[in-house]
DNA sequence: CAAAATATTTAGTCTAACCTAAAATATATT
DNA sequence: AATATATTTTAGGTTAGACTAAATATTTTG
């Protein structure tokens, strides 16, 4: 049976997760920015975490560090959690995409396994999340996203939007008021080498948008 | 600005105010085997909670405590989110009466007043959960509970169930099968003066009933 | 390639909340 | 009123997780 992780604990393995997902080793000083705690904290608690039993991190001092099964499985629990929970706080609770972060980042701490079955259960077992990441499943595999980032996109081809980076309310709210939310069909029509602008129309209306959001918005190419 | 309450502190407060619902004082002893704490540790926490400010309880060496208004407000503010949170995981999530408790002992710390008007709205702003329990209102006030309890009863008297005190769930899951719950209709038929024990027609079928059942049923009696 | 800049770790503190053991104070009994 | 018992408090210790300041690695750059 695994130890107990804490709440902190879960929120190190979570960021660990996201800043190793390409394969690197996650900086102290980068953890400590995303978690907004000092290095010499962050030294700490991974040494901590590398000393259990089972290791949850790999841990080589001054060389960063990455997830072990272990810690990976815990890490992917708490992803799994709070992309439940933001996908059932839209649909039962009314919430919009830009309101849902702060409350799942504390309820995913807390919920039961059994609470974690009966929203999945509740919702259709979702694969993804209202800004359309993909939610691990229930025995903790990742699924594969090939989604291709907008910025790739040349004029005349047509994609539908699978997933929105971004947790900015602000910005979330100003993707929302351009309808480029998951599911969207759009068609790029029009490319500026200089800048990266991409004129992209949804619907009946065409918006240009920068690298800024078009690197944040991931999509399936139509065939 | 009322200071952040931590967890355990609204544990305390919760305890505190059921303790002095009828107008005593809490025990550091009594405090301690509710929370399952050591006496001496109910002491520091109760210190550190008289020294706030504005101070939550009100406390006299060797004389116990009561609550004051912040700390009461405090308390029921936790108690309207546990209360909440039990109606909507039965009403929305199938968990029966039995099942809720932990699960809402939980969230209750960590939803915030978003969260708490949402599921309140949702259901139609209640004034009892799945036990019967009043629910504190929105500003934050206990309603007056006029119930009676079921050992009070005398036979030919006919009475809607109010609330039932328990949390045990195996003496749930007992007075659900026997039909006790919230709303139902009873009649007492028989009295028993020797062992108190009363019998009690729910629909077609009766039961004998002790003490141990009918001090814990609260009843409306019908006129 | 050495100096400067940056990143990381160590060492020592702090707070919250618990614990045990012992001392102090209340309450109850004779 | 004196003693016994029960309750409560004090004193000192532990763990988790954060912090600052200082020391040490590593990386970058002139």
């Amino acid at each position: 049976m695994p130890k107990t992780v804490t709440k902190s604990a879960q929120d190190y393995l979570k960021r660990i997760y996201e800043l190793t997902e390409d394969g690197s080793s996650a900086s102290t000083n980068d953890l400590a920015r995303e978690l907004n705690i000092k290095p010499a904290s962050v030294t700490g608690m991974i040494q901590k975490l590398a000393a259990e039993k089972p290791a949850l991190v790999e841990y080589q001092k001054h060389q960063g560090v990455t997830l072990t099964t272990a810690g990976k499985r815990a890490a992917l629990e708490v992803i799994r959690h709070h992309r439940l929970l933001e996908t059932w706080l839209v649909q039962t609770l009314g919430y919009t995409w830009d309101e849902v972060h702060e409350e799942a980042e504390r309820l995913e701490h807390v919920i039961s396994e059994d609470f974690e079955r009966r929203i999945a259960a509740a919702l259709g077992n979702p694969t993804r999340d209202p800004h359309g990441e993909l939610i691990p499943t229930a025995d903790l595999k990742m699924p594969v996203d090939d989604s291709t980032p907008l910025s790739a996109l040349r004029p005349n081809q047509n994609a539908t939007i699978q997933r929105v980076i971004a947790q900015d309310p602000d910005l979330l709210r100003h993707l929302d008021g351009l309808g480029l939310t998951p599911g969207i069909q759009i068609e790029v029509t029009e490319y500026s080498a200089f800048d990266n602008n991409l004129t992209v129309r949804i619907g009946k209306k065409s918006n240009v948008l920068g690298l800024n959001i078009t690197t944040k918005i991931f999509v399936e190419i139509s065939k």
